[in-house]
DNA sequence: TTAACTTTGTGACATAAGTCAAAAGCTCTA
DNA sequence: TAGAGCTTTTGACTTATGTCACAAAGTTAA
């Protein structure tokens, strides 16, 4: 079909893996389109897909004193699901389109079970896993950082996030109020 | 073996699996103990074991702007390793230990070789970040918190941990001086 | 193109937490 | 069991960052 082979390419991109290990999990892959602004994930509910970003931009965040606190944004090639969503519960974390995006959207379960039973794919299960810890690591350290060198710190490792997100959600992200990124960035 | 025995015992016991599957790991793990105060894996360099703690417990550090900064600190049946030594990589903690402790010491690449080629490994690996992803997101979420919250979260959740670790490197820990930390204990 | 709305910036002030220094309490060991 | 060397507490002072209120700039839509 016309359509699994668009997502095949995608896929064999993403994983970097041959071919016929990327048909077992096409039966339960497929594209899907949303809008700036609309609610994928929700706080407090379960939901059993991931999705890999094709084109645009996510913000997850949860609730913490009333405020929205944001956890992480994404971006092309990023895999999208939270960690208790992918364990099946309900979801600690909202996750909002940034920009009209376009993703792969996978069945959970049967991902799962498919790792279950092979090899490659419980490798792949892994190294995402992994990958999601190392970021978190690196997220623990700015926090014994002061905010100048925090914000310091995300523009020289992901420049593009100023033109993607608005500063809102950046001084949430780095854990200081508006006013005070603002000021640092006048500073600079 | 006597040894054997008691390893097997408490590999059982640490992974709830299987007789047969605790054979697959006997021939490269090995009990191990070493004093207070001993330093297990260093910062800089590789280390190609990780550990479980039987008895005792550890803590983790880096340094960052002259300051020791602690990561985690571990007690019985806990993990211990560091995400890059387990990959192979140069360590970016040190890992010191707090009490006598006695430690089950597993070869990592042996223990990846066989997670490489059996499902059962495979799984529990997957397992074992996984958990240490969701301890990584709590320890962000305290971060968001005034120290006075961080402090009373810890001690509701871990309450052992002030009979265990010096209130020095629990201000580390929660990332506050340890004179604040002095403070908010006389207050409460 | 203006009006309504949202996001960002600035000023004045409040406060949590850091720093430095010294005292008090522990604990190990010779 | 004295004393050397840690760890913890307390006090005085500084500083980074938060808060509140409002102004400016940008965006969206009728």
């Amino acid at each position: 079909m016309m359509n699994d082979s668009a997502i095949k390419t995608h896929l064999l991109d993403l994983f970097n893996i041959d071919t016929y290990a990327i048909d077992q999990i096409l039966g339960f892959s497929e594209f899907k389109e949303y809008k700036k602004g609309d609610v994928l994930i929700e706080e407090g509910k379960r939901h059993p897909y991931f999705y890999f970003i094709i084109k645009g931009a996510v913000k997850s965040y949860y609730h913490f004193e009333g405020k929205e606190i944001c956890s992480w944004f994404a971006f092309e090639n990023e895999m999208i699901a939270t960690i208790k969503t992918f364990a099946g519960e309900t979801s600690n974390e909202t996750i909002e389109l940034l920009e009209n995006t376009k993703f792969i959207k996978i069945q959970t379960e049967k991902f799962k079970k498919l790792a279950d039973k092979n090899l490659t794919w419980s490798h792949i299960m892994s190294a995402l896993i992994s990958s999601h810890a190392i970021f978190l690591e690196d997220r623990i350290k700015l926090h014994f950082m002061s905010s100048k060198e925090r914000y310091n710190k995300l523009i020289l490792s992901e420049p593009q996030i100023l033109q993607r997100v608005s500063l809102t959600d950046i001084s949430s992200f780095l854990g200081m109020s508006r006013e005070n990124l603002s000021r640092i960035r006048s500073e600079n």
